[in-house]
DNA sequence: ATAATATGTCGTATATTTACGTCATTAATT
DNA sequence: AATTAATGACGTAAATATACGACATATTAT
């Protein structure tokens, strides 16, 4: 029944980052991954106001497009944000948002 | 069961947001008006390969965020994106990336 | 007045997301 | 070796999103 199938890539990839950022925890995440650069993994859970295993399942979302990297330390995983990923990123949604604003204004470019 | 409404008015707007441009259906529309200046609105549906109401129910949502508007004219409704708004929105979410983005390198601001 | 055209509204089936508890696993600690 | 702590994996209920057809409404054209 999903016809996301039937776009191209390039709009699966995009649409698929902006997803991942569609949701208020996660955004949550992402901030606080990056006041704590120390990037502690369990400590998450108890910032945001949801049980371990969804924000679990909010931070495999984030790692799905490379907005975050967990890295195994002993028993604990250290999560921390994928700064070169998401400056790519950053730079992959103002390009898209930049194209329609221009085309739109016809004064760029 | 939703969560949604524990987290700030501030990262549920922006989350909102990039919710809206979450799915490739609703990029595509996004460049196809950008494309025809002329925002003709029943075309939408015959670019799209997608169903004349899934459209419409795209449509909604992307005017629910002010990424587009809608003008009657007759029997027709011309859609067209909302400039003003894609840039405000485009700095909006820039401004969140970016503040990741710093806090995580250290060097800016 | 009637027909044709363009949209919107409503209901609904299916898919996906969200949220959580429970159990399994793995590594330090005692 | 047994316990504790930190995660991951799995199953699942409830909420949302996706997609569409059928019907309703409104504005032109005939």
């Amino acid at each position: 029944m999903t016809k996301v199938e039937l776009f191209s890539k390039d709009l699966q990839k995009i649409s698929g980052v902006f997803k991942a950022l569609g949701h208020p925890a996660r955004l949550a995440i992402l901030q606080y991954l990056a006041e704590t650069r120390v990037c502690i993994s369990g400590d998450i859970s108890n910032e945001i106001p949801l049980s371990r295993t969804t924000v679990s399942q909010h931070l495999n979302e984030l790692k799905e497009v490379n907005l975050i990297q967990g890295e195994i330390e002993g028993v604990k995983k250290n999560y921390c944000l994928n700064a070169k990923e998401i400056s790519r990123i950053k730079d992959m949604l103002d390009s898209f948002l930049i194209k329609i604003e221009c085309i739109d204004n016809q004064n760029c470019q």
